[in-house]
DNA sequence: AGCACTGGGACAAAAAACGTCCAACAAAGC
DNA sequence: GCTTTGTTGGACGTTTTTTGTCCCAGTGCT
């Protein structure tokens, strides 16, 4: 059922939407029993006029009965309504899902896909196809967008497509080498997105594992500093959320920072910074680019990760409160509601 | 599947028309690999503006790539096409077939319900809905339907609605007593269809197994006369379609008639007509109202019946060659199709 | 009888869809 | 290299649809 819900909402985008009004149209008939127009408009927040139109049609499908004194429900309409039950359960689960998770941590938008990563291969790919959509819609002309790297991140590279707005944007990496292996790193989504949707990249080769003295002699070469600057431009940025011990394993980062990060409780790493349950930042990889104030005073901050296991870790990077946009699957959101209410 | 997309119709009914024109479109650009708009506007039929609508709704969804050579179908796009094509298999399956057979027939509108009559009461329903839905759209101002009865007709006369312009029509039974029980009776369909469509009503009241010379008396009644003239005076008849035997069985026909019809080979039954293979008529119920002149001038000749067992005798009285619009289910409509190879 | 509703007709204004061009560009054939 | 044929995307007037806003004739309840 979802999956042909999924297909649908390619094809015609706004079908949940108008289902959704009607359905609530002919809900607020039913348990009105008889009622007139002008109330009806009232109650479900329409316009008179707009919501005569749809008066009309649901009188045209049957579905209502109209008389002088008032419109009620037809045995169609009644009998419709009990087989839409269960869609409409899953049509506005998930919207009311988005809607909590968005007001509590105040952000802009919350997109929620069906299934859990975790389990399913195609969640992650829908996630990407979301994250992809999403971004398409945000971005302005010309604009730099700093990505950062992960498979989730390359699922949104890869459903990326040509936007005429895309073509004069630069896709640059958040911050230079953080451990990952070459196909998730942040140079390689860069460098894949601005491929995929017509636009231009500048990468950021940073070696992994950086002393410190070699970390400051990198700063100097001008070449370096310009392009991090042009990276600290960037308006937009494009992020997965991992699992704090997931991800310094994966990045053999060394054991006693891991036994300091396990120490302090880290849940959640995010381009390269590691937090706690609260969203305080317990650690920063030793590398170059963007700095987390930079983040801060960000246009969008796009956060992009499903999988019930992340659902804690996306909680905390939430909690951090310079969020603006999240991607993510059911699991994952049912995880980080339940952590609202415990 | 099927569920969902018929519940969907009802809230959304060009749902399935916008989905298969998105869908032929986005196959079109996938199978010409590079197309241009305009060719793509000549092979899909549509004018050259509106396809751009869809092209930029396709770009727009991220389905299509679009660069100044030309138009070709995304990774997106080509995952979609293979996700939707289950779909599209029986979103076009019964429109090819109520096509088929409406051509066939020369018909002027066949709609073909899913499901199996014989095996799912919900289909029944379904077929009462679509029945009455055809209905709604045909009717005029201040008409005459004549109506026969059987329980697809009370399943048709139970979807029925209140309609504007069903309000001033009458409802009449097509002929008088062919034996059915009470609730079953054209009279009693024709008084439901009007008490549920908010129209007037005039009853034909005639004794079942009427003998000649009481028939003829009948007629001489002026007040009889009246009513069988108004009757005659339809220019809609909407009518079930039975298979001879079980008809002849349940009227409890006399043995010898029985046995003729068995002999001539009597496949169907309609309005108080047997018919057999090629469509000609083998017998008709002794009693008055429609004749079957009358029904051949009609405007709308409307023939209501499903299930698999059915598909024989709809072919019959489809052969005889005056019906008009022919509403029925998937497994009817394959006998119909069957039919036709043999 | 009066009141607070009702649906539906009417009509102008605003918006969207559409048909029809044209300019700038790409590719293929010669 | 040039022509021809195809491409996209912009522009614009026309037509159709949607929307906002009245008003009128009813209906049901008190």
């Amino acid at each position: 059922m979802r999956e042909i819900l999924d297909i649908q909402k390619q094809l015609l985008p706004d079908l949940v939407d108008t289902m959704k009004k009607r359905y609530t149209i002919l809900h607020h008939i039913m348990v009105s029993g008889l009622v007139g127009r002008r109330t009806l408009a009232l109650s479900v927040g329409a316009t008179e006029r707009v919501l005569r139109a749809e008066v009309d049609f649901l009188k045209e499908q049957g579905l209502i009965e109209v008389e002088a004194s008032g419109m009620r429900i037809s045995v169609s309409g009644r009998e419709l309504l009990e087989r839409l039950e269960p869609l409409v359960k899953d049509l506005f689960g998930l919207t009311e899902l988005e809607e909590r998770i968005r007001s509590h941590f105040g952000l802009k938008q919350v997109i929620i896909v069906p299934g859990d990563s975790d389990v399913s291969p195609h969640t992650k790919k829908e996630l990407g196809r979301a994250g992809a959509s999403v971004l398409r819609k945000l971005v302005g002309e010309d604009e730099t967008i700093a990505v950062t790297g992960g498979s989730t991140m390359a699922e949104v590279a890869y459903h990326l497509t040509p936007a005429t707005p895309m073509k004069g944007c630069w896709f640059v990496p958040a911050r230079g080498g953080l451990g990952e292996s070459v196909e998730l790193q942040a140079n390689t989504i860069a460098s894949t997105m601005a491929k995929k949707a017509g636009g231009r990249y500048r990468l950021l080769h940073v070696p992994d594992h950086l002393g410190e003295d070699a970390y400051q002699s990198l700063m100097q070469d001008s070449h370096i500093a310009e392009i991090i600057a042009f990276i600290r431009g960037a308006r937009i940025v494009v992020h997965g959320i991992g699992e704090a011990m997931v991800m310094a394993r994966r990045r053999k980062v060394d054991p006693e920072t891991t036994e300091s990060l396990r120490r302090d409780g880290a849940l959640a790493e995010a381009f390269g910074y590691y937090f706690d349950r609260d969203g305080n930042i317990l650690h920063k990889m030793p590398t170059i680019g963007l700095r987390i104030e930079d983040i801060h005073c960000m246009d969008h901050v796009i956060g992009i990760a499903g999988g019930k296991s992340k659902g804690e870790s996306i909680a905390s990077v939430l909690k951090h409160g310079h969020e603006d946009v999240l991607v993510t699957d059911e699991a994952a959101a049912w995880e980080v509601v339940n952590r609202l209410l415990s």
